[in-house]
DNA sequence: CCGTATTTGTCCGTATGTATG
DNA sequence: ACATACATACGGACAAATACG
């Protein structure tokens, strides 16, 4: 009945079961959540998708308990919204709110210059270089699925080289509730990769003299920038190919 | 059994009645989740002290799922702490973990400045001065309990004057837990009322006229400032007067 | 518009882990 | 160290609301 005993078919129960590991250190809610946020953010779980509390808890071989739990997580951390008796859905951003967030996000993004600049350190800095590197590779080849999670990960390091978790933990949520629109209407059109990566070259630039306020002004105008492309591509005849209303991904087969 | 059938004992169960209301629109989950939030802000739950499921359903009249439901989402909007098969929290900040959420803060508080400036409208610029006015009262009078919730309105306030409700949501969260340091330790002296209210004064001008630069800047290190403040209060004979451990507030009876 | 099926909201019982004498 | 008491974690059942035919 539970994860450990129907899950991963082969797997024995002595030493090595990473999953006997998970459940001695977190909860139920915790796997559960963190599982639902995984697929959310990876695109697995499509924008507007209701989650069904009873299909996921047979999924995930847990009760809907847990289930509901990992739901007021998600929904605090602005990944899911919940209507009353009606349910929980991905959450799906108008333009408005975006924009709102992005201007949350260049602010966050600011600090996180003026602090990497002074705090980050010599490796921290070196993997930057190399994230850029792979970035000038995929602006060459014009591949957007390459350059994608490339720019994620060079802004997720930055983040961590501020040093500081609170502002970390803070920046995270923003950029995965922005993914909630980007990965929606985004063109994610591998023209904007040249200039972009030339924004990030500054930033390292920045970050590695030390000049802290120039390393802000660039993030700040960086975000506000990417904010624009994406208003940009919302108005180009690509854009808006995609119906907006609900989307149900499993009626109820399996 | 429930909180609408022997909560508010004379209350008839006829139109009127806002527990009747509040429960049509909002699930229990909800309710309860307002409530524990009402009562950490506003100090009636001391810092650390331990939420007791058991005791908090029956108090409110509801059954422990809706209450276990309001934990996760307290805990991820940072106001309590939960240690798997142990319990639930009121959240205890470090010195380091308020130090860098007051960093996020001064960041967000930029952002608001320099919003608001473009934004405001009269009617919020009005009503910002006339918490000004108060607050020079209060600082003449010495008077800390009337200062501090004028120090909350003013800053709620120029949140919502920003025009962007992600980062008033934000704002927000980040502000109710540094509450949960500051009502522990700062002295909250009389002492710093007047240059914060000279800070104040400056910032409304600022907005005022439009400066969003200036209102920006000026934002930003009153945060910073305050923060300092904090510091000075903690090294001064006067801090440090409670324990640090954990409180448990009503261990069995009512 | 009504009856049925499905889903959510709530409550309670039980097992497991923790604290205490 | 052991046994007892207690709190939490999880599962399951019932009631209410919604969706569908």
């Amino acid at each position: 009945m539970s994860v450990v005993d129907q899950d991963l078919p082969g797997a024995p129960a002595s030493a090595g079961n990473a999953t006997i590991e998970l459940l001695q250190s977190h909860s139920l809610t915790t796997v559960v959540q963190r599982e639902l946020q995984r697929q959310i953010v990876a695109g697995e779980l499509p924008i507007g998708a209701k989650l069904n509390e009873a299909d996921i808890a047979a999924t995930l071989h847990v009760s809907r308990g847990p289930v509901r739990e990992a739901f007021r997580a998600l929904e605090q951390s602005g990944l899911v919204r919940t209507e009353k008796n009606r349910g929980v859905f991905v959450r799906q951003l108008s333009l408005h709110e975006a924009d709102e967030i992005y201007e949350v996000r260049a602010a966050l993004d600011g600090l996180i210059g003026r602090l990497a600049a002074q705090r980050i350190r010599p490796a921290e800095l070196q993997r930057l270089r190399d994230i850029v590197k792979r970035m000038h590779a995929a602006g060459r080849a014009h591949d957007v699925d390459a350059y994608f999670p490339l720019n994620l990960e060079f802004h997720d390091l930055l983040s961590e080289a501020a040093g500081n978790a609170a502002l970390r933990d803070n920046y995270r949520r923003v950029v995965n509730q922005l993914n909630l629109f980007r990965r929606e209407t985004l063109a994610r059109n591998a023209e904007h990769i040249p200039v972009s990566t030339r924004d990030h070259e500054a930033i390292v630039d920045a970050v590695a003299q030390g000049d802290g306020e120039l390393a802000e002004r660039l993030l700040f105008e960086h975000v506000i920038d990417s904010r624009e492309r994406l208003h940009a591509a919302l108005r180009s005849p690509r854009a808006a190919r995609r119906p907006e209303r609900d989307i149900q991904p499993k009626p109820a087969s399996t």
